[in-house]
DNA sequence: CAGACGATTGCCT
DNA sequence: GGCAATCGTCTGT
């Protein structure tokens, strides 16, 4: 099929992320094609967007961000994970959208082999999934996403009904706005879509119970800057 | 050059 | 729900 041209990535991040939804992800390898149905995204803009890698500028790593639209961003992440970006925005503007989840489509015997999982639903069900299904490193950050070897290809419009926001997964201890900015972007009716983790004990209060009890207020008292 | 820290996952109780 | 795994990258000495 036709990849999506580097004009595609060329736009506001934001709108990258929401309509790479059920575009398709794709690599020729082995001499078959693995095909994934995009379905879960998020948007990482600027260095002024402080859960965004670039927040501390340009550095080895993160000179992809900078680069042209329509590149792939590869990361490792708790030292065994990688997570496929797509670079977003005009180069010189640090920004990606990262992949988050797929519905499996193509080449599924080759993603099982290359994740020694046989349940579908758990095949790429989360970034660090999917780059391994798709067997992806650090090999593949830079990577031209308009082919021949990776690349991201139309699929059917996903409607705004079955478009989903919520924050960005994982970002919780970055200063506000950015923990709880609503740049996730996940279709509804999936299955695929991450199950996120549980929030840290002191961010599942009760929202009704926040300063509304004795310790709270004591502590609001003795602490006014927080 | 030592030390801290993840845009996560899977296994444990 | 808790927590360990594991290493590239960044920071500060």
């Amino acid at each position: 099929m036709t990849p999506l041209p580097r004009s595609f990535y060329s736009r506001p991040t934001v709108t990258v992320a929401r309509e790479l939804l059920g575009s398709i992800l794709c690599r020729r390898v082995d001499g078959l094609t693995l095909r994934g149905r995009i379905v879960e995204t998020e948007a990482y803009v600027g260095e002024g967007d402080l859960a965004c890698h670039a927040r501390a500028g340009r550095t080895p790593r993160t000179a992809p961000l900078y680069g042209p639209p329509g590149i792939a961003y590869v990361y490792l992440t708790y030292g065994m994970h990688h997570l496929l970006n797509a670079v977003t925005e005009e180069e010189g503007m640090p920004a990606a959208v990262l992949l988050r989840a797929l519905e499996p489509m193509e080449g599924i015997e080759w993603m099982e082999g290359a994740r020694g999982v046989r349940t579908v639903h758990h095949l790429t069900s989360g970034p660090g999934k999917l780059a391994q299904a798709f067997g992806l490193d650090l090999q593949w950050n830079r990577a031209d996403l308009t082919g021949p070897d990776l690349w991201i290809e139309p699929g059917s419009r996903v409607p705004d009904r079955e478009v989903k926001t919520s924050p960005r997964i994982g970002c919780q201890s970055v200063p506000e706005p950015w923990a709880t900015i609503r740049w996730r972007f996940y279709v509804a009716s999936s299955r695929h879509v991450t199950p996120g983790r549980a929030s840290p004990k002191l961010l599942v209060t009760n929202p009704r119970r926040i300063g509304n009890n004795r310790a709270d207020k004591r502590r609001s008292r003795n602490t006014p800057g927080r």
